[in-house]
DNA sequence: ATAACAATTAAGCAATTACTTAATCGTTAA
DNA sequence: TTAACGATTAAGTAATTGCTTAATTGTTAT
């Protein structure tokens, strides 16, 4: 084995027929996938996209619905947004958002199934 | 309509036929589902508990691997324990942490299907 | 008992985040 | 053109988060 774990155990670390350059290249598959996570990690957000999922909503609706004020939704939004995640089209004073990525809905169903029933 | 939205909007909130009370509801379904996304929301962890899928491993192990202090990485895993996610047994020195539940790893499974190609 | 060492906990700090209020933009209607 | 209003942006703030180093715990070996 020819990377010994010295740099963290003094002697050597225990599992010595764990090869470590293989499992670093393993995590990197996983390296950029909590972007998404990390916006479903807000619990506005994610029933923002819950609620897009069921119909275009304005940002006053959303407002409404989520009791919060109208900039704090629309700095979400804009997250959103920025990730490719909802759409929007202006029509008059209003602004009607929609979900743009079913993914990320399928995400949030199966971590319902999985988890819902649970704790 | 009985829930007009004067909280938000001066006048009506354009979408009148827009149920409130029913969105805030349906809104509650995803409620407390983000709390499984935060934990997902961090690369280290969501690494962690992709390396703890190919095989059990002592936090020096995953301290070595993902190039972290061994404080850091125990911090990380005192979240996963308090949340279910990993278990551990002792070894001598060593505690060696697994997964505990597997659920949480077809997530990641799906939004690496999901997402992985796309961007 | 004492030393060695993996792991955890504690305390403190820097960076990030989600919000607030105020100002501005864009569209509609008088 | 001006007033009204939904939405966005800007600026500042409080809370949270992930890390650091230092101290402590638990187990093994001398």
């Amino acid at each position: 084995m020819s990377a010994k774990n010295h740099d963290i155990c003094d002697s050597f670390c225990p599992s010595e027929e764990v090869n470590v350059a293989e499992l670093r290249d393993k995590a990197l598959e996983v390296a950029g996938l909590s972007e998404i996570f990390k916006v479903l990690g807000d619990e506005t957000r994610t029933k923002i996209i819950y609620l897009l999922a069921q119909r275009p909503l304005c940002v006053c609706d959303l407002a409404t619905i989520l009791e919060m004020t109208l900039p704090a939704v629309s700095h979400h939004l804009r997250l959103l947004k920025a990730l490719r995640l909802v759409k929007y089209t202006r029509e008059g004073k209003m602004v009607y958002y929609e979900l743009d990525d079913n993914h990320i809905l399928n995400l949030i169903r199966e971590a319902q199934e999985h988890f819902a029933e649970e704790r």
